[in-house]
Parts: C-alpha cells; sequence; structure tokens
DNA sequence: GATTGTGCCCTTTTT
DNA sequence: GGGCACAATC
C-alpha cells in the first residue's frame, strides 16, 4: 500500500481515492480534514496526475500555504508546488489578470481594499450631497457586497422589487443609485474590489465560452476547503468549471459556518447533492483532537442548532479534565484571573506559552488581557486587529507603488497627491474629480492635459501638479528597468516618505518609519523568493508582480517566526483550522457572546452557537471559559450576565466551585485591579450565577452613572419609563411601538417596531427614547 | 491650505 | 476610549 494511505482510517482514505467524479466530504471538528485534503493532493500526485491541472480553493491564503507545505512532505516538493492553490480571491485574481483585456480592464487592474471601497463611497456620497449619517459607508457597502455575492448587477438590483422594498424600509432608497456610481468609478480607476474579483470571474466564464473551455481543461481536478463558507458567486465558479469532468471534491462543516454575515451561504452543501446526484458522501466523524469532555461538550452545545446536518462526532481519546469555568467580577480581572491561570498550569504542568491560546468575540476585548499578561511577564502574540499593511504609512507607500503601476487609481491617486504636503489641497482635488466626471476620464488624464494654457487652475497651481505628474512619470519608465525592491527604495527616498516620518521623533514616528522599512525588507524578500516554477531558478521580478499579491494579504500571512514561544490572542474567527492544548474563552456574556445584534433572529443566534462550537473544538487537552461581571464598553461600565451558552453545556462536563489552588507556585497578584480581590478573584464558581437579586441590587446604584445625553430638542427618558405597549420615538428610526421588554436596571432592553425600520432590538440605556403615548 | 479642536458615532466577525 | 468628520483658527 502506499505509504500516503498508511495512516489513514476508514473513511479518511475514502476520501482520499476516490479521485473521479464528485466526492463531498462532511468532516467533524478535529477529524483530519487537512490530512485527508493534502493526502488527497499528495495521493492524486502519486497517481501520475499532473499538479498543473489540480486546483485548490482555502479560505485563507495561510491555509493554502500550509497545506502546500504539508504536501511537498509527502511528494516531490516541486511537483506540490505546481499545484495551484490558494484563496478564491488569489487564484481568481490571477486569472482575471490574464484575461483583464476582455472585461474592459488592463492586466494591472488594482484591487480595492474596504478601506479604499469606503473612501470612493464616501466621496460620491458627498459629491451627490447625501448625508453620510442617513447613509453610513460601511452599510451600503455590506448591502452592495451581499449584491455583488449574489451576483446581482447594480442595474439588477435597482430593477429588484424585494431589494428595493427593504431599502426603502431601511429609509435608503439612494443605495442602488449609489452602487451605480461606485461601480462605474471602479471601473474607470481599473480597479475591482473583493466582490469584483468573484463577480467577474462568473462574467468572464459565462459570456466567454472558449475561455471557460480553456480553464475546464486546464482544471481537471477542483478541491474546495471549507466549502460551507463559499457564497454563491464562488459557488458558481466551481460549478461552472467543473461542470465538464465534475471531478469536484468539497469538504466542509456545516456546524462551522461562521461566515452569513459576509454571505456564506450553508445551502451550497445542501445544494451539492441536487447538483451531482452521483455524488459520493463520505463523512469524517472521528475526532482526533480533543479529549472525550471536550467533544462531549461541544456536541452539547451544537444539538441547539436547529439548522444542521446530524453527524456523530466523537473522540477515541481520554475522558481528560472538566472545563473549568471562571467568574470575574471586571473585565480586568477576567485578564488577572487568566494570566494568572495560565501561569499556574505553565509552572505546574511544565507547558509553554505556545500552548496556551485565549479566544474572544470581538477585538477589543484584548486590551484588559493584555494588561494582564505583560504584568505576568507572559509573553503573548496578538493576531488580527490593525494588519501591518493597513497601516497608513504602509498605505501611502503602497499608494505610490499603485499609481505607479495603475495610474487611473483614483483612491490611491488622491491618497499621495498632497503627501507628503507638496501644496495641492481639497479644492484642488475636488476641482480635478468634477473635471474627470465632465470629461467622462480619469483624474489622471485630466492632471497629464494640464499645460501652460490651461484656465481651470492658476498656474502655481498647475506647476504643482505637472511637477508631480513629472514625477510619477519617471517612476513609470522605472518600472521594468529596476527591480521590485530598487524601485520601492528609489521612490520612497525621491518622493521623502521617510525624510517626513523622521521629523516625527515620537516613539509612533519611530514606529512609523520602522514599518516602512520592513515594507522595503517584505519587498526584497518577496524579490528573493520569487523562483521559476519549471527551472527553480531566481527571477527578478518588478514591482507590479509584487503588488499583485499584496492587496490579498492580511496579517494573518504574515512570516512565524519559528520556535517562538509565545501565547497567542486571537479572536474566535481568525482561530478557524487552529489547535491548541490549552483554549480560554474568554468574555462569555450576554449581549458580547452571542452579540446583541444577533438576538433578534434564530439564524443569527444560531450562526453565533457555531462560532462557540468552533471556539470550543479548538482545546485539544483543557478547555476553561470565563466571563465578567461589569466590563469596560463604550468608556463606561455595563454590567452583565453570563452567556446562555454556559448553560448549554451538559453542566457535568464543569467543574463545580473549585478552588484554584496552583500549590508550590508563585502567584502575582495584582491588588490595584481589583478592590475586592479576597472575593471574586479565585473564587472558581459555576453555580450561583443565575442568582437573580445580584443584578437587581447593583443596577439601581449604577444607573447613576449613564448619564443621558440629551439634545435640546429631544427629550429621551429614563430607560426604567419604557414599557410594552408604549408609543416611542427614536431619533435615528423615527416612531415605534414597544412590543416587549426585558432585563433589568443597564441591560433592559426592549424590541421596538418601528414604523419605518421594523423590528429592533434595543439596549435601553443606549437607545434614546421619548415616549409618545402612554 | 494646514493645523488643531470638538463632537459624534461606535464595536462584530474577513477575502 | 478612540477614530473620524467637520469646524475653527492660524
Amino acid at each position: 500500500m502506499s505509504d500516503i494511505l498508511k495512516y489513514l482510517n476508514e473513511p479518511q482514505r475514502e476520501a482520499v481515492t476516490t479521485i473521479e467524479g464528485p466526492v463531498m466530504v462532511i468532516a467533524g471538528a478535529g477529524s483530519g480534514k487537512t490530512r485527508a485534503l493534502t493526502h488527497r493532493i499528495a495521493y492524486m500526485i502519486e497517481q501520475g496526475i499532473n499538479p498543473f491541472s489540480i486546483m485548490a480553493l482555502t479560505f485563507t491564503n495561510k491555509a493554502a500555504k500550509e497545506m502546500k507545505e504539508r504536501i511537498m512532505q509527502l511528494v516531490e516538493p516541486g511537483a506540490a508546488r505546481n499545484v495551484w492553490m490558494g484563496t478564491f480571491h488569489s487564484i481568481f485574481a490571477r486569472i482575471l489578470r490574464i484575461e483583464a483585456a476582455n472585461l474592459g480592464y488592463t492586466s494591472e487592474f488594482t484591487i480595492y481594499d474596504t478601506d479604499d471601497s469606503k473612501t470612493l463611497i464616501n466621496a460620491i456620497l458627498k459629491e451627490r450631497e447625501i448625508d453620510t449619517k442617513a447613509y453610513p459607508a460601511k452599510y451600503i457597502l455590506h448591502r452592495i457586497s451581499m449584491a455583488k455575492s449574489a451576483l446581482y448587477t447594480p442595474e439588477d438590483y435597482c430593477e429588484n422589487a424585494e431589494i428595493q422594498e427593504q431599502d426603502r424600509r431601511a429609509n435608503k432608497p439612494l443605495i442602488g443609485e449609489i452602487f451605480k456610481t461606485y461601480n462605474s468609478r471602479l471601473k474607470r480607476a481599473n480597479a475591482m474590489d473583493f466582490d469584483d474579483i468573484l463577480f467577474n470571474t462568473n462574467v468572464l466564464l459565462r459570456d466567454f465560452p472558449d475561455i471557460l473551455l480553456k480553464y475546464q481543461r486546464h482544471f481537471e481536478y477542483i478541491l474546495v476547503d471549507e466549502y460551507q463558507d463559499t457564497n454563491y458567486a464562488q459557488y458558481l465558479i466551481i460549478k461552472r468549471i467543473a461542470a465538464m469532468r465534475e471531478n469536484i471534491c468539497v469538504v466542509g462543516d456545516d456546524a462551522q459556518s461562521i461566515y452569513g454575515f459576509r454571505g456564506a451561504n450553508i445551502q451550497n452543501i445542501l445544494n451539492f447533492k441536487i447538483d451531482y446526484p452521483e455524488q459520493r458522501l463520505i463523512r469524517l466523524e472521528q475526532n482526533y483532537r480533543s479529549t472525550k469532555t471536550i467533544v462531549k461538550a461541544a456536541n452539547s452545545v451544537i444539538a441547539n442548532n436547529k439548522d444542521q446536518i446530524k453527524k456523530n462526532v466523537w473522540s477515541d481519546k481520554e475522558e481528560g479534565e472538566l472545563i473549568t469555568l471562571l467568574r470575574a467580577t471586571s473585565d480586568n480581572e477576567e485578564g488577572t484571573l487568566v494570566a494568572n491561570s495560565i501561569f499556574g498550569y505553565k509552572m505546574s504542568r511544565q507547558l509553554a506559552n505556545k500552548d496556551f491560546v485565549i479566544l474572544y468575540r470581538t477585538n477589543a476585548q484584548s486590551r484588559s488581557l493584555e494588561e494582564a499578561l505583560r504584568k505576568q511577564d507572559i509573553p503573548y502574540k496578538i493576531y488580527g486587529g490593525l494588519s501591518f499593511y493597513d497601516r497608513k504609512e504602509v498605505k501611502d507607500l503602497l499608494a505610490y507603488f499603485r499609481v505607479v503601476i495603475n495610474p487611473n487609481d483614483e483612491q490611491a491617486l488622491l491618497r499621495i497627491i498632497n503627501y507628503p504636503a507638496r501644496g495641492i489641497g481639497d479644492t484642488t482635488k475636488q476641482k480635478l474629480q468634477v473635471i474627470a466626471d465632465e470629461r467622462k476620464c480619469t483624474v489622471w488624464d485630466v492632471l497629464k492635459s494640464l499645460n501652460e494654457q490651461s484656465t481651470e487652475f492658476n498656474m502655481g497651481t498647475v506647476t504643482k501638479l505637472s511637477n508631480f505628474v513629472t514625477m510619477i512619470q519617471s517612476f513609470q519608465t522605472q518600472l521594468d528597468k529596476m527591480n521590485a525592491f530598487e524601485l520601492a527604495k528609489h521612490i520612497t527616498e525621491t518622493v521623502g516618505i521617510i525624510k517626513v516620518l523622521k521629523e516625527d521623533e515620537s516613539p509612533d514616528g519611530v514606529m512609523r518609519v520602522q514599518n516602512i522599512e520592513e515594507l522595503l525588507n517584505a519587498i526584497q524578500e518577496f524579490s528573493d523568493k520569487q523562483v521559476d516554477e519549471v527551472t527553480g531558478e531566481q527571477m527578478t521580478v518588478n514591482l507590479a508582480k509584487f503588488m499583485e499579491d499584496v492587496a490579498l494579504l492580511t496579517d494573518q500571512d504574515q512570516k512565524e517566526e519559528e520556535n517562538a514561544d509565545y501565547v497567542t490572542l486571537m479572536t474566535i474567527h481568525s482561530a478557524k483550522g487552529l489547535e491548541f492544548p490549552y483554549v480560554y474563552i474568554v468574555g462569555l456574556e450576554e449581549n458580547l457572546f452571542p452579540g446583541i445584534q444577533s438576538l433578534s433572529t434564530r439564524e443569527d443566534l444560531e450562526e453565533e452557537r457555531r462560532l462557540f462550537y468552533v471556539a470550543l473544538t479548538r482545546a485539544e487537552t483543557k478547555l476553561i471559559l470565563s466571563y465578567a461581571e461589569s466590563r469596560y464598553r463604550w468608556g463606561n461600565i455595563t454590567l452583565s450576565e453570563p452567556s446562555r451558552f454556559i448553560e448549554e453545556i451538559d453542566p457535568e462536563l464543569i467543574e463545580r466551585t473549585k478552588k484554584a489552588s496552583f500549590r508550590g507556585t508563585t502567584i502575582k497578584e495584582d491588588r490595584s485591579y481589583n478592590p475586592f480581590s479576597g472575593r471574586g478573584a479565585w473564587t472558581f464558581s459555576g453555580d450561583k450565577r443565575y442568582e437573580q437579586p445580584r443584578h437587581s441590587e447593583r443596577s439601581e446604584e449604577s444607573a447613576k452613572h449613564y448619564p443621558k445625553a440629551s439634545p435640546s430638542d429631544f427629550i429621551p427618558v429614563d430607560a426604567e419609563e419604557i414599557e410594552a405597549g408604549m408609543r416611542v420615538l427614536h431619533q435615528k428610526f423615527g416612531q415605534g411601538t414597544v412590543v416587549k421588554v426585558e432585563g433589568i436596571g443597564p441591560n433592559k432592553k426592549a424590541s421596538v417596531d418601528f414604523d419605518e425600520s421594523g423590528n429592533k432590538m434595543l439596549m435601553l440605556k443606549f437607545a434614546k427614547l421619548s415616549i409618545l403615548k402612554q
């Protein structure tokens, strides 16, 4: 038997060897899904299949990279390298660059990130004199993104009665029009946003049969990982390319679908059976990762979901330890408890920092944890948050590169035309855009056409603008003469970014200079790494090549230092696919996890529960859950109740009221955090969580700490006065009827049916309501 | 046209 | 607590 098949269980082996025809693998958490996938690809290569004909789509770049590395260990590395492996976005961006001309783009098209898109939306709103408060860019973008993921053009969007009705109800009937302008601006800038990559790929495969045929022939075998997280656009791409041979293998777990909010569609899993009636369905149910206790806990939680494909995930490992529940009085204390707990386990069990991960729902929660870890001298690393490529100075420099490669890239152009300051102000920028609109050309075209006879601007401005154009053009001539690093360095120096940044000697300023240097290093490293896929020779790469990749990189993709030993902090979303011996899940509180926004519909709550399921199943050996009874949010203290998810775990699996004692270790307890450190700090408790008086007792007192902002023309009433049945007025949502009131004190919530915008769940502490009728 | 100050929102999650 | 948009001031 082939070595590749040796250490697989029966269903895994079936998943690996069933190469021909449609296969769907439903893989429970920890069931060796990645193993099955990598071995499958290795097996295919071993069977003589050309690696070039295999396309393997992953959810993140990181997953692709890791998978490639694992395949390289199984087969000849050169062969593994040739597999088309990457995210949907990176693979199809690559294909779109090849075929760009067919769709009216050039292959140098820019990929706008969310930030660029937002700026563009705001610019459009401003031009049209639409109130940005009534039309938040983020909301508009979300609507547009959903539309594009479902393959609606702006025209479809405007003509669709249901969508229009939704927008009318939300009081935002202009979104369709904004969508139109937004798309035409992108096109003008020779740019695509993330969703366009998938959208345009679909257009390409739909409207150009010869191109479709080309890729159908090319990609003889298709694999899709994390299939439950694909959206409609992705689903259709796969369906189109796979149509010829139907050698398609999708791997997923409906219980781990956590990206519904961005258009992922579990329906894709169900459709598979319909699209490919002769599918082989393989279930991987044995969990190799976690103890029985952890698997049982996860199963008991997910059983509360109605929408799920039934499966029986089980573990052959030992029972393992019970789950520990930490109760803290505040978020800071939660941090201290967690840090102390980690310290204790490290000492008493000889563990390394990297054995631990702390998972939370939102990035904002990392702060108190960081502080506590720092005090305890535990090295840690935070994932997510502001990524390197999102830093202002990095984006500024990248914007120069973008303009050099694609001068029509308007967002980049406007970003740098006056940075570093060269006396080109907002008025000039506005004027340039207006002229571009009038002439139906790009801002860059306008700039190029300027000369001494131009009457639109005064002489001084024309000179400044011309100098800018000349500078960019001089960079452009170097594009193919210098390699990526040389040109990047040349631009950085000529433009004087470092010089400007060095004037700021604050720690932040120093940091910024370092970031620029790091970016240049990254470019050099990238250049060094480019190896000819056939000959293995090193190739020289130009800046454009580097920029192709950069837009799709995220923080997740940054290189890891080998052997580094630190505790990991990350959101649950970014922990998907990872595993750790000791897992802390913190902030298990109502309105945080599950988040308040997920409480209104069953579907949202179920997605939240799947998220909790993902968190639980990251653990190999030990789970520690925690919640805080109060927490700083938006700068003031909020009281919270323990999450309902805690109750959903089979209570027998949770350790009851156990005193934490890590004998023989010194635990630095920081008393400054917690005036009551004798009380809650070391009580590991599970059973007194639902004591009712606790809340009411405290809520009255704390209510005083929440002064209400009251604009003169609007008199909000105290939350206590709101009752079901009242007619109320909200500044943003207008009039409505209170349907239901729940919660006590600062946690009091009201479900209000607004005449215009429908049903909303409001935290009364924040929502300003005035009573119209008792 | 640039810099500083003020008030307002807000918090999911990511390619 | 913080980031962002807009206003006020140099």
